[in-house]
DNA sequence: TAAACAGTTGAACAATTATTCAATCGTACA
DNA sequence: TGTACGATTGAATAATTGTTCAACTGTTTA
């Protein structure tokens, strides 16, 4: 077998099973981006976002008093939520307001919070 | 207002739809939780694990194999996956063998993959 | 019982990421 | 048209986190 490439430390003890899982797993890029897509919900304060914009649409202002922060901080938070597609924008005006993209976002949460609760 | 506690760079301008989200928003610290959990997910090498556990179970060894990794990078990231409960072990013998927790695994895998492939 | 091996652990290092700060953009209105 | 204000941006800093390395467990077996 090849060695070059082997970063591993140890030998297959089940290589059945490994081949099999090999064929299993999915592109590496699809993997890559699901790991990108679960990393927007795995910071407290666009957690906070994404449930205060699925109460109601704010503006920056509201959901830097809301949250106690910056408008830069929250502006930069909902720049990544919308690389996502998790927000989406409507201009009134001076005023911008987010609101949630689509049902994925309130599903995600409410799995998400179903098993915190079981465990 | 008291405005030593305040950070925010701004004023309220929908003081009742702020004051509405606020008593919407759960306790702070459930949405801390929440953020670790899905913290979880947010890394390719897990999501790789939990993928391949999701086909079958399997031992460090084997992941490490699969996954092109050493055997103390897979049981790093296998603690973390057990702290959050998403997997589990079993001994036989010298070898321990994981496999996911629960459904609640699969279906967030399932809902999140859904959403890329959309967009 | 000692060697072999699967797996774990903690500390150090490398990489990533959230927040701050200051400057800037775009729209409203005086 | 210029001032005010909501919002965005990029660079710097601070904090968090993934991987490596070396030492160590626990179980098997020779």
């Amino acid at each position: 077998m090849d060695n070059k490439s082997m970063q591993c430390d140890c030998d297959v003890i089940h290589a059945d099973v490994v081949e099999d899982v090999k064929e299993y797993m999915p592109e590496e890029e699809l993997l890559y981006d699901l790991a990108d897509f679960f990393k927007v919900f795995g910071d407290s304060t666009r957690i906070k976002i994404l449930w205060a914009l699925d109460r109601s649409e704010m503006c920056v202002c509201d959901l830097a008093v809301l949250l106690n922060m910056t408008k830069s901080a929250i502006s930069h938070q909902l720049k990544t939520l919308r690389q996502e597609k998790l927000v989406k924008s409507r201009r009134d005006g001076k005023i911008i307001f987010y609101s949630l993209l689509d049902e994925h976002v309130k599903n995600i949460l409410e799995i998400g919070l179903e098993h915190i609760q079981e465990r």
